[in-house]
DNA sequence: TATGAATGAGTTTTCATTCAT
DNA sequence: GATGAATGAAAACTCATTCAT
């Protein structure tokens, strides 16, 4: 099907535009204009796409989570054994998240904060990782990897952990580059369950 | 003297307005408007106390995060042993942001997406909690009770998973009680230090 | 050659279409979407068609005006005698009004009230019927039927007594037939020009 | 009570100025902005006082209605005879509506044609003016003065014939002068229910 | 001829801030 | 010190109109 104007490039552009401004702005100082004008598009052509302010960055968010999602499910699935998996998702999570610091910071920092009517959304984008997380930690406690620990809580804080660590990386005035911080971030995370430094073994390997 | 005004009362009233306001429609929807009716004095007063809506906003943090701080402390002062006392911060700060329902709010959600003209501020009120943490970490590491780790990373790891797991439970719909949280949660944290279960030695004592 | 359009039935169907959204929803609240989508077409149709809004609005109001007054003289011609004549008008007019609802309230409703800009055109409209009436009136003049009044002003207020009398029913909450008022309202034009009620004479037949 | 700022007198000069604005430009041609300088106060000022344009307009034209019929009521109640108080009805309506040419703008042309949205209003307002002469026709029949007519039929029939006769005049391009109208309309109203011309009467006195 | 994506000037409304009282 | 009326810059959203296809 032929399409005029590229409708969906133009779709596209404004997604990207918005993930600019929001990531820079904020959600609440992103004007329409500012994203009408990056995307090199026009406000018109933001409101033939978009209902609504809310709905691109509903749209963004949510596409930004399963995007990210899907790129950790990726590097990972090749891992054999639950720990493996574990441990993989972490530095996935972490480089993926230092990768795309944009995006990052829209789903971390800019969704929050956005007052009662956006909490479910964000708290659905949350959980969302969290679940990524807690599913590999089921899997480790389903072969007797490790210890029957509280499962969906430990993901909470594991992914609350990652969160504050990057977050304050990003706000930090000296930008420390977020790779130092993998391995020490790693080895913390699982002796949390209880297993023994992987930094250790693999230096023992 | 007729004291028909008392300007310390009107200032705690519109402090304590702007605590209310803020913490339940965030900081870009809530009104100056709204902070003269809640505290039930006027537009005029406001702004004959604060310069500005976010002048407001960031004594109220300042004073959220140093009352909330100044607890902590106190309530584990007198513990003994520095194992003895991250254990009780630990609970102290979960305790305390769970009964301040609203100012925890107020700090870890509303403060949080601002726009980058915040990101100072947010990241030194993280810093403060952190550096609460890091404190008694490194007396840990100092008198032998833990192995020589990463303070810093830990006590920002440790905040980020508390912050997570609070922020989840306050946004969740279904608001479960904090306090079931607490025990699993410190376990957890502890257990990333290399400490066994403080709660079996509890159990055992 | 291939006739994918008919150029004609378009046309037809945008001010079909226009008639329908105009009556609804007034002139300012009708969108030329609306009308694309109400006739079927689109946009680009509409303006390949019309030049304007507004354009289409006036062609709509004469192609209206026209066919009302065709058909209330096509209704009267074969009345013999100018006071029989001027029965039948009043009596066509109400009735093609009642019919056509959505037309009456296009002309008498919504045909107001757009600014001075349209005020030539209501004028106009609105003339065309009082010169019909003034038409069969002067006949009635001429002819010594009835006493010499001002004619020009009789026909206006005949109009204005027709327009109001449907215009509240338009506009009334509780829809009554505009059947029950043909008769008592033919019965009050008649007798301001000094004729004694047709309806008694009718029976008195 | 001591007003700052004069509260009362700047919603009056909104009034003022919307009446001058809507009566100049029509309702959706008026812009809040041109009402803000009309009225040589502000944008702000103006939706301080009405939450919306909307709502001005329905305040204006309640104060228009109440006090037109107010004038008029007063005009004629110290005419004694329900005739009398008839015909000086009609006379009163006739001299107010030609006085304050802008608000009979406004009522009659201006409130049309905005969209069943503002039936309602409209309707209300017709049927006030038309109460206003109905109640007088009522008492004429009552006292036997005239035939047992419909008097609400011809209460909305007059006010018709009085409406478009004016209204036509308002439109006109050459704007006659209202006077010379309003004996020949009197006479045909009156006409209408039965009363030989007043002005041969009076003529005859 | 027809389509519908794109444009952007225009509008209502909001709200932090000011200031006369 | 306190009040609340007034200000006006800003911002989301609308929609008639244009034009590439």
């Amino acid at each position: 099907m032929m399409r005029r104007y590229n409708k969906e490039n133009t779709r596209k552009k404004l997604l990207d535009a918005a993930m600019e401004v929001f990531s820079d702005k904020g959600y609440n100082n992103a004007l329409i204009d500012d994203i009408a004008k990056e995307s090199d598009t026009s406000k018109g052509a933001f409101y033939f796409h978009f209902p609504s302010k809310r709905a691109i960055f509903q749209a963004l968010l949510a596409t930004l989570v399963k995007h990210l999602i899907d790129d950790v499910e990726a590097a990972i699935e090749h891992e054999t054994g639950a720990l493996a998996k574990i441990q993989a998702a972490i530095d996935t999570v972490l480089a993926i998240f230092a990768k795309h610091e944009k995006a990052t910071r829209l789903l971390l920092v800019e969704a929050t904060g956005l007052g009662k009517a956006f909490d479910q959304e964000i708290h659905a984008a949350h959980e969302q990782f969290a679940q990524l997380i807690a599913k590999h930690l089921q899997a480790a406690v389903d072969d007797g990897s490790i210890a029957n620990i509280s499962v969906e809580l430990t993901a909470y804080a594991w992914f609350g952990a990652i969160y504050e660590v990057l977050f304050m990386t990003l706000l930090s005035p000296e930008k420390k580059s977020l790779d130092s911080l993998t391995t020490p971030l790693r080895d913390l995370l699982l002796q949390s369950i209880g297993q023994t430094k992987r930094s250790n073994l693999d230096a023992a390997d």
